[in-house]
DNA sequence: ATTGCTATTATGTCTGCACATATTCCAAAG
DNA sequence: CTTTGGAATATGTGCAGACATAATAGCAAT
């Protein structure tokens, strides 16, 4: 029994089988290196990644216990959306909508914690081989932006703004919901379908940068191994 | 600067500000360990943290670099519903609609991968605070369950499984769909509306465990921080 | 030009030790 | 009885050094 690995299947089938039951006490890192023949450091190492994904919990002093109620911590990969595309196999193309500054109305203000006056107003349609596959809506901080602007018609604000501007935090949704008319049109799709919706936010350390919204076409799957 | 977490803000912060573009080669541990004034080790736990993160790409020999198209990796909780439920500071009720062995359709083997002959078929209702919440339709291994069966209207299969069986992998995705019309009627809102679909699909090491789907009442929304 | 071996090199991991820090527990003081 | 103030203790993090491993690059032979 020898590498971080091993110990933590080890570990992880202990608490599988029951043998530490879920919400008991396990071993100190001490008495578990000792049992395996191997240092402390490697035990933590195990014993931390199991943490991290949620199966143990850990508490100085208070030791390690297996957590009671396990939630299930699942990763998702947030591509873009070029990228997504093209891993399908299709070709990636966009249509700019609209690109203007205006006012953001109130919901995105009230998302964004913060109003920093007009903002620019983005709106691109994503194609995969020609056909729509998710209509984008952003508001952009002007503060944050060159001039000249960039151009948007050719890269989209997404992949302009991971090539360009650093930040620091974020938040993601995901919801269903029918399909406005306009998503609908873009989309060619009937109005009321239902579509997968994903709201993105950004902030720099003291500003927002933007927020988006993608309307995706209907057939849109967001998957993950647990 | 000391400590991976320091060694960690700083290199993003090179990072953020171009002095390292996406895509560069970045200096070797050993060289970072010495400009820092720490070990290697603790160089490497501050890069590992943000490979895992998407922002650095590395690999033996060839180095570490810069991510050149940063897919942002967005950690989900699943929780259990009833936990979800009363985080809502509502009360959290169920509903067994069924409960036989059948053999499960199609696209339902196909997901399990294997055929596993007559499956335990279960629909339940979630409730919260008397409303529907969520529909769940699950096919269980009958081989993993203990006879008698377990009260599956007193305690969700979801929690009796967490609690009692151990497995080792699965994947989930989720997906916007028109309500059909036995979720409608359950959920009582119109047929065809947009709802928030969650498959689950779990299995032990030599065999499947359970395929579930939960068809949430509108206005879910899965978020979390980026 | 292609294939195959080898030396090189950067990261991955481990060890054994040390100190830091959070938290529990118990005992003494009020 | 409550509060306060230490020990005691388990995890968190650090260091220096070592070996393992993967992948590259260069060279040689076909």
């Amino acid at each position: 029994m020898a590498g971080w690995e091993a110990i933590r299947t080890e570990v992880l089938a202990r608490i599988r089988s029951r043998a530490w039951p879920l919400g008991t006490l396990i071993p100190t890192e001490a008495a578990l290196a000792q049992e395996f023949g191997v240092a402390r450091a490697t035990v933590n190492r195990a014993l931390s990644e199991l943490a991290r994904a949620g199966v143990l919990e850990r508490k100085r002093k208070a030791g390690t216990r297996v957590a009671a109620l396990p939630v299930r911590k699942a990763t998702l990969d947030i591509p873009v959306i070029r990228a997504e595309v093209e891993a399908r196999g299709e070709v990636y193309g966009l249509r700019l909508l609209r690109c203007d500054l205006a006012q953001p109305p109130v919901p995105v203000l009230a998302r964004l914690g913060q109003d920093v006056g007009e903002m620019l107003h983005i709106e691109t349609l994503h194609l995969a081989s020609g056909r729509g596959f998710a209509l984008e809506d952003r508001w952009l901080n002007p503060a944050i932006l060159p001039t000249p602007l960039p151009d948007f018609a050719a890269i989209s604000a997404n992949e302009w703004l991971v090539a360009h501007v650093s930040y620091a935090s974020g938040d993601i949704s995901f919801a269903a919901e029918p399909a406005s008319d306009a998503a609908a049109a873009a989309l060619g799709i009937a109005q009321g379908s239902a579509v997968f919706v994903t709201e993105r936010c950004t902030w720099a350390p003291d500003a927002p940068i933007t927020w988006v919204r993608l309307v995706h076409a209907p057939g849109y799957r967001l998957s993950t191994v647990l």
